[in-house]
RNA sequence: AGGGGUAUCGCCAAGUUGGUAAGGCACCAGAUUCUGAAUCUGGCAUUCGUUGGUUCGAGUCCAGCUACCCCUGCCA
């Protein structure tokens, strides 16, 4: 499905049903809500696609909006880091930047209103008190001795609370529903809390903090969203959702509604904030932006496009069925953006030294090689009597299929020669250490003569003028079961070849001055990207993917 | 055990008045190829968790069963 082809998952199909019936004539606003404790991952970047996806469907809008509420787990490091993930991502709040911590004051005004109208009361009861009152999961729970105070005398004591009279944990703001309830979050829901902690934001102005499921719907109802979208662990605290906004009396026909999809969960990889963090802490990455974490940011760095990311969004699709997608998806989704987008170049990760024997001393020529097959442009790249190739493209006892360089026989050089491999040196231990291969003149690629059919085709780098370079061969982060899972021990099964550095890697002269960023196709090789560790003398490149391999399916059949 | 959800190919996922199983990934086969890439062609669910029922006809309706996920934070 094209990137901006219309999708029809069932939250839209949501959409379409409320529009039919009368409701949001204002028209659709959505809202993507990050709590600022943590880097942005690829789950959210489903979100964020989601959420930025509807509104631009809808011809409606989404708001940015950082839900806050918790100063003890927040901080300005990660605000920031969202945002520009985002915007990397491709996607504009303009002007609708918020954050919970805005409506503290309204949020304030409406759970005194609660109290007024009799639904919310202080509770005195400690944390322990309060957790065991709550019941079981099969046994209702107790109501608490505090519930029954007067108006007034709430009234009094929320204010005081606000005032910053009692210490952290003394006294919080319950809703008044049904310790009976079946559904948990209904019995008496702890709404604000205090908390003598310095906001990111507000600084020391507040000492009580709403909770997530008093601030949340009553954000979005001062923001005006119509479609809260979350993922599926909140379709329990819906019923408190409508309840709160019922009894706060919003109208039902433009006040926010809830709806819940289930959030991406990838093989190979981990997507939780909570363990991405660990990974960061223990060192076992160089920090958020490793190219071998999830994040938009790793991501990011690692080379991924943002045009693969929001592709591989939309294909995935959203439902509310949990699901586990297969790295491979997102694989498919790069290579598909970067086959279109990235010049081909040619670079040797394992060289092993060719001296085209009838090729002059001191004579070297440059030969035209196309940047892309599809897109035109050409450069020109030295060739002369001594080259490396990839060791991988040369062996003694080949198989009948290997179709690449072995002893008397010939392989095309791309852009330049057939040539044919005469003699092997080798030292003392019988290592390979130098081909003395001959080319056939008349074979020059682009020349008259040069379409005799030759099956192999390899990458080579000329001596003289490669680049050294360091390139990052990544790999999944994760080892997983056959079915992509996880174990719970996650730290064991982290990948112990999830990185192999190259120091010595030889690449053609024509990516010299190239910008970090830059992204090229090594040709047979995969997908890389320059790295920001570049230096004036040590270039740096990181392996975004390789490219399909079918002889490596064909060896491992053998 | 109470509540809330979900079950369609190895993995995602369409399927909406019941009419006889889209698409993508992966995989396989072939064509093509100066990237064993890309591209192209073909293959890939007689069957929709399961058992019954209604019906001329059910993935779609009804009943029962099973499996898995979420919920007992003053986290979000």
């Amino acid at each position: 499905m094209a990137e901006n082809e219309k999708s029809t998952n069932f939250v839209q199909q949501a959409i379409d049903e409320d529009l039919k019936n009368g409701k949001y004539t204002e028209g659709i606003h959505t809202r993507f809500p990050p709590e600022p404790n943590g880097y942005l991952h690829i789950g959210h970047a489903k979100s964020i696609c989601l959420n930025f996806g509807l509104a631009l469907n809808n011809n409606g809008l989404c708001n940015l909006r950082f839900d806050d509420t918790n100063p003890t787990k927040e901080d300005v490091e990660y605000v920031d880091s969202i945002q520009e993930d985002i915007h990397w991502l491709g996607f504009d709040w303009q002007d609708r930047k918020f954050y919970a911590s805005d409506y503290f004051e309204k949020l304030y005004d409406y759970a005194v209103e609660l109290i007024k109208r009799g639904l919310a009361y202080v509770d005195d009861s400690t944390a322990e008190e309060i957790r065991q009152n709550r019941g079981t999961l099969t046994e209702a729970g107790k109501e608490s001795p505090f519930r029954n105070r007067s108006v007034e005398e709430n009234l009094d004591l929320f204010t005081r609370m606000k005032a910053g009279e009692f210490a952290d944990g003394a006294r919080v703001l319950r809703a008044k529903i049904d310790m009976a309830s079946p559904n948990i979050n209904m019995r008496d829901p702890v709404i604000y809390r205090i908390a003598h902690a310095h906001h990111h934001r507000t600084g020391d102005a507040w000492c009580i903090y709403p909770m997530y499921d008093f601030a949340h719907p009553l954000s979005d109802a001062i923001e005006g969203i119509t479609h809260s979208v979350c993922t599926l662990e909140f379709e329990d605290h819906r019923p408190f959702y409508d309840w709160l906004l019922e009894s706060l009396g919003f109208d039902v026909n433009t006040r926010p509604r809830q709806i819940e999809f289930a959030r991406l969960d990838l093989t190979n990889t981990v997507t939780s904030k909570r363990k991405l963090l660990q990974l960061v802490k223990e060192g076992h990455v160089s920090g958020w932006d490793d190219p071998r974490m999830s994040t938009l940011s790793g991501l990011r760095r690692r080379g991924f496009t943002p045009a693969a990311i929001r592709n591989f969004c939309n294909e995935i699709g959203v439902a509310k069925a949990n699901s586990l997608v297969d790295i491979s998806m997102l694989e498919h989704c790069v290579r598909e953006d970067l086959n279109e987008t990235a010049d081909r170049v040619m670079a040797v990760l394992n060289p092993l030294k060719v001296v085209l024997t009838n090729v002059p001393e001191g004579k070297v020529e440059y030969l035209v090689a196309e940047n892309h097959p599809k897109h035109g442009g050409n450069r020109y790249i030295p060739f002369s009597r001594e080259i490396y190739i990839e060791r991988d493209d040369f062996m003694e006892c080949a198989p009948k299929k290997f179709f690449r360089l072995k002893p008397d026989c010939e392989v095309r050089l791309k852009h330049a020669y057939i040539i044919k491999c005469e003699e092997v040196i080798k030292d003392a231990e019988g290592n390979v250490i130098e081909l003395h291969c001959t080319i056939d003149p008349t074979s020059k690629s682009g020349g008259a003569t040069a379409n005799r059919k030759i099956k192999g085709t390899i990458h080579w780098v000329e001596a003289n003028s490669a680049i050294k370079a360091e390139v990052r061969l990544y790999d999944y982060l994760l080892k997983t079961d056959e079915n992509g899972n996880l174990p719970d021990d996650f730290i064991a099964a982290l990948n112990p070849d999830s990185l192999v550095v190259v120091k010595n890697a030889l690449i053609e002269p024509s990516v010299k001055f190239a910008a970090p960023g830059t992204r090229y196709q090594f040709l047979r090789l995969g997908y890389f990207v320059i790295d920001y560790d570049t230096t004036f003398d040590n270039l740096v490149f990181n392996r975004i993917v390789t490219l399909k391999d079918t002889w490596a399916k064909i060896k491992c059949k053998d």
